[in-house]
DNA sequence: AGGCCATGAGGGAACGTTATCGCAGCTTGA
DNA sequence: TCAAGCTGCGATAACGTTCCCTCATGGCCT
């Protein structure tokens, strides 16, 4: 075993083909000519030496590796794995890898990632960035040439294509459901982390629209929330927004505990994406609050737990490996030479109503 | 925007800082000989162009690429997102990036993407093979000295190391422990996708020992539930065996439906992986069955709904994220020159009890 | 004062490809 | 019969690194 003989080059096929290595890479490559007979020499060599072309050679003189980098937060998560699924998937199909990372939403490992991936030489990157707001690593990138999709979290300052649902629509769609079923105090569960995002008072002030590219998914999820009640004409009480420090499960539950103790508690709440909801959901699981009598809930992402659970819950849904392909495909096109301005791919959302919203 | 200028090169940074390549490249690379002043030089130039170095090139001559290759089977499964996510963490800290492909369980798929991998130059391997007794292609690869490393399906014809958990003896212990619950009707949902196992009654033939390494996990799980019977003393009914055809989740419903359907109905069921478990549950949900008073269930995997569901699903818990940081570890202790013969890491699991079991 | 050695730096080959260019030798047509 | 064109192939220069070797310089020891 392991045994330290090098794999064959190309040098070796030519030699063995007695053609010089032009000739092997010309039948190779299939350009330029050669004859019949010495196509039939060159691959009867190919074969019998077992001959791979060895890509980072042929890297080094075609200037593309045809590998994507693919920056996410953290692949075990449902929704992250399912789009990195169908980035995968798109690009498998034209003959593209995927070199993967996770940043666990910190700007700085997503710097650090970025810079690992153009080191390596990706072709172009699909990346979720961490803050739309500091995003300067992703215009540099740009502005050297190299394409770049973004998804989840659009960001207009980056000059980049980008996939991803209308947050918005999809959030206001869910809490005039809400509404329209008498609930005034609809508690939501959101994660802004983002210093200048947290007063998120300030995001009612700016007309409550036009500010698409500006703000993080979760951002844009809230302004949705926002939006509906304006559009009812309620109030906001702003102790019925649940912000958690980061993005994890446990920070969820510990805000939907603290939502839910309140004195004046929601009688629904509605959260903005699959941590979140599975938080949030924990934490009313615990309270032993039956559900939908005492509250309503409406999640975030078709999880699959989503119909186990009784009363199956009602979720928006993002067409999860959609994204991903979307975004790959559009990736691929762009390094395929599609010019033109960046676009802002916005896929529908499914709002599925199940079991867990009653009215009050 | 599009600046189509080419990044500098190591021979911009010479010229700048009026040395050789040589030398530019020592002090980059912090080995040989240089003084003081033309590191300073050196660093300077490196600073005001933003020289980066093209790890492609270096690759060429280093003949590293410092890229782990990663064959699994479906990424967005919790289980595989789980294990890369411990992949890409350990691989992180020893400065390794990683190249991902699905296989979908298909041999051929995995084929491809071995090949694949091994023309970018991967320094090693660690794959989830879609079946133990079809690894010629993983075989070769060892042969050629390059490093593999297996993860939750062992194969000792590879020659490889490999990190599981001993599925025998975890499946023992849950299904000793319905049997002593007073079970004696216990279904099992696996999938035996490969056809020589399908029948599995031959499984219990060979002493019903000493043949890790030969098969799938599935079977191994299987084998364990064979084993803890006939610990017991308990005959097993071959038709308590709800066999499904691949790694779907409708089909493990639907084997569950029959299963549950049959006059002779067991009392308990296990699972025997996150699929399965899913699927099996999604069935008994649908049929309104009250658990665990009707039926137990044990089921594989600590999914993050099994605690939310009513009752809370006892389950067989594998360290997801410790499997992949593990079979990273391995793989780079062997890059970095760690001899001996192919190790077998059987990671220990846990048997969380929760509510769905209950004496018969 | 002369020889030696340590120090610093440059030259250049190599890694395995691709692809441009030029050049024989042959065919073709007037 | 000879120019022109075409066909098939080889030489060779990249691509951006690393790193081995060689060489000049200067200081120190005897």
């Amino acid at each position: 075993m392991a045994s330290s003989a090098q794999p064959p080059t190309i040098h070796d096929v030519a030699r063995l083909a007695k053609v010089s290595t032009s000739t092997a890479s010309r039948v190779l490559g299939n350009y330029g000519r050669f004859s019949e007979a010495t196509r039939k020499r060159v691959l009867d060599a190919i074969e019998t030496l077992g001959y791979r072309p060895n890509s980072v050679a042929r890297s080094m003189v075609t200037r593309r590796t045809d590998t994507l980098g693919v920056v996410c937060a953290d692949i075990s998560s449902p929704f992250f794995s399912g789009v990195v699924r169908g980035i995968t998937d798109e690009a498998r199909k034209s003959g593209y890898s995927i070199l993967l990372t996770n940043t666990d939403e910190d700007v700085r490992s997503e710097r650090e990632a970025v810079n690992l991936l153009i080191d390596k030489q990706v072709d172009g990157l699909i990346v979720a960035t961490a803050d739309v707001g500091d995003v300067e690593h992703l215009r540099a990138v740009r502005s050297h040439g190299k394409h770049v999709v973004l998804f989840d979290r659009p960001s207009s300052a980056v000059g980049a294509d980008a996939v991803t649902v209308d947050d918005v629509a999809a959030m206001r769609e869910a809490v005039t459901y809400l509404l329209s079923h008498g609930h005034r105090r609809i508690g939501i569960l959101t994660e802004l982390r983002i210093e200048r995002e947290a007063d998120w008072a300030t995001l009612l002030r700016p007309g409550l629209d036009r500010l698409r590219g500006e703000i993080n998914a979760s951002a844009a999820r809230l302004l949705g929330y926002l939006r509906a009640h304006r559009d009812a004409g309620v109030e906001v009480d702003p102790s019925l927004v649940g912000r958690t420090g980061g993005y994890d499960v446990e920070g969820a539950a510990e805000a939907t505990r603290r939502l839910l103790a309140s004195p004046a508690r929601p009688t629904a709440l509605v959260t903005t994406d699959n941590m979140m909801t599975l938080g949030a959901y924990q934490a009313v699981r615990e309270l032993d609050i039956e559900m939908p009598r005492d509250l309503s809930f409406v999640g975030f992402d078709n999880l699959d737990w989503t119909t186990l659970v009784r009363p199956a819950l009602t979720v928006i849904e993002q067409p999860v490996h959609e994204i991903g392909a979307r975004a790959a495909r559009k990736l691929i096109d762009r390094l395929n030479g599609d010019e033109g301005p960046p676009e802002l791919i916005e896929l529908p959302t499914s709002f599925l109503v199940r079991e867990s919203v009653a009215a009050v």
